[in-house]
DNA sequence: GACCAGGCACATC
DNA sequence: GATGTGCATGGT
């Protein structure tokens, strides 16, 4: 059993996630932001609100008032701080590729364009590849609390290891494949909210995992 | 009422 | 480098 069979065993149980859930590259850097330690469905409501204002494009986010920001996604928590975030790693954007499809279509380096995600402030590293991945379409794998917490609980990975750490493992245990990144990671979040909430100490439930208490032995 | 959610920056040691 | 805290809404 290795990284491939679970992704396996995880797109037969749920099928294919289609991730991200919006219609343009900037509407991902939008979701990004709004979701950061805050449930996506709040997140929809913020990005209902934008939408229905016609906002979820660059230039109208950075001509809208940081106050009308505010109340806009206050559905979505954290308002002070992600209105700014917002208006930050647009503003980044804008200024330095014109839009997201202008920096979609840049030929940088990954690790160059992810350091330059990472020196915009709001923006770490699950959030830089989030962008990096599903707005981009640049082949990073996302790690987040779901992966820690599943793939610690059943002894795939130690529960300290840093994210990059974590990351690196995936990707050198798996293809290179964007799909894969971007499916596979979609996967781990929908198991994440299904069966594995923080309290329950073994992902109850889960029809994948029944029975294992570890899915890959220390020696491999 | 407590706990949680598709994190991050910053302070402190 | 590890650990702790503030940020805030809406669902269970």
């Amino acid at each position: 059993m290795d990284l491939m069979d679970i992704y396996n065993r995880l797109l037969s149980h749920f099928g294919p996630q289609n991730w991200w859930p919006a219609e343009t590259p900037y509407e991902v850097v939008v979701g990004a932001i709004l979701t950061q330690n805050t449930s996506w469905r709040n997140v929809e409501r913020a990005i209902e609100n934008l939408r229905r204002n016609n906002l979820l494009e660059e230039r109208r986010i950075l001509d809208t008032p940081l106050k009308r920001l505010r109340e806009l996604i206050r559905p979505a928590g954290f308002y002070n701080i992600k209105s700014k975030r917002l208006k930050d790693v647009t503003a980044y954007i804008v200024d330095n590729y014109g839009s997201t499809e202008g920096l979609k279509r840049c030929n940088k380096d990954l690790y160059r364009l992810r350091e330059e995600l990472l020196s915009i402030k709001g923006v770490g590293r699950e959030t830089a590849d989030t962008i990096l991945l599903y707005s981009l379409e640049r082949p990073i794998f996302v790690v987040d609390n779901y992966t820690r917490r599943i793939f610690s609980r059943y002894g795939v990975i130690e529960g300290d290891l840093d994210y990059d750490s974590i990351r690196t493992f995936f990707e050198g245990s798996i293809p290179r494949d964007l799909e894969i990144y971007k499916e596979y990671h979609a996967l781990i979040v929908q198991l994440g909210k299904t069966f594995c909430k923080k309290r329950s100490p073994r992902c109850e439930g889960c029809p994948l995992f029944k029975g294992c208490k570890r899915l890959i032995s220390p020696e491999g």
